[in-house]
DNA sequence: GGAGAAATTGAAAATGACAATCAGAAAGCT
DNA sequence: AGCTTTCTGATTGTCATTTTCAATTTCTCC
């Protein structure tokens, strides 16, 4: 199995792109940084480090990451984009809290299997998916009962 | 079971908000528009018969619906909010066609039930979900074989 | 049928995430 | 090194959505 960093570099050599070493540090930190971030949140984790990269520089890269498939790009209806580090053969789904913004991620065979069911019943050829469970963590729903 | 108007009224008055006709035309057009309609696509379609409704009240109008519960707010991530009306009995999920944007309604029990099961895994206390699933229809699917 | 308080409206401007621009810098091939 | 192509990052543009605010409408209470 490829690691992330050897498919990013088979996919720059493939379509003629370039080596730098922003893209280098935007890996890494990418890699290091835990799941479920904003281009915002790189942006400021990278600065500290790295004054001198630019946000649109770690968003282009960022796309650049979703387009080979190390990353996938998250939606949670609040107005960000979120990314995370995608194992191809990992693939999972979410639980998003409303109050704290918690995210815990769960896998479960049982729901792909009948995605599957769905889309050959109307004859759809399934490209991905988005699925997400919104309500209150274990914490918070404790908290609301006060 | 209260339709779709008592359940506006009654939110209207519990609120101490008031009945303008605005939004009882907007609301007649809303319950007579098919669904997955977006703000701008509402708002032209009122324009014609009344011209004097303005694009910011629609909108609020619309976010009222899915406040007192009988519209729903749909993203499909292609930048625009798109509202249905929601039938309390009637929970449905999306097919998306990713080529043409053809929108096709499905239900599942068996999904929804496995969701209560992940959501109980972890001690959530889901509110709603997201679910949908995108790829190609019948169509869009035999034109790319060409 | 008003008077008055409170909510509403709609045109316009603000917001904010994301994407595009472009001149100077860097990469990489020969 | 020279040359061509790509990249960078500050800035600007875009576009759906939200806010603003003065004028209007609604609705309660005489
Ligand atoms: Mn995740
Ligand atoms: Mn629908
Ligand atoms: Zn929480
Ligand atoms: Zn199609």
């Amino acid at each position: 199995m490829m690691d992330q960093m050897t498919i990013f570099s088979d996919y720059i050599r493939s379509k003629g792109l370039k080596n730098t070493c922003q893209r280098k540090t935007i890996l890494e930190a990418f890699l290091a940084s835990k799941s479920h971030f904003s281009t915002e949140d790189l942006y400021l984790k990278l600065r500290k480090q790295h004054p001198n990269i630019g946000y649109a520089t770690v968003h282009r890269t960022l796309k650049l990451f979703a387009e080979c498939g190390i990353a996938s790009e998250l939606d949670f209806g609040d107005g960000q984009t979120r990314f995370e580090p995608l194992d191809i053969n990992q693939h999972h789904d979410h639980l998003v809290c409303t109050n704290c913004g918690l995210i815990v991620e769960f896998t479960e065979p049982r729901i792909e299997k009948l995605q599957e069911q769905v889309a050959a019943r109307y004859n759809f050829k399934i490209e991905r998916h988005r699925h997400e469970l919104y309500g209150l963590c274990p914490k918070c729903a404790k908290a609301q009962l006060v």
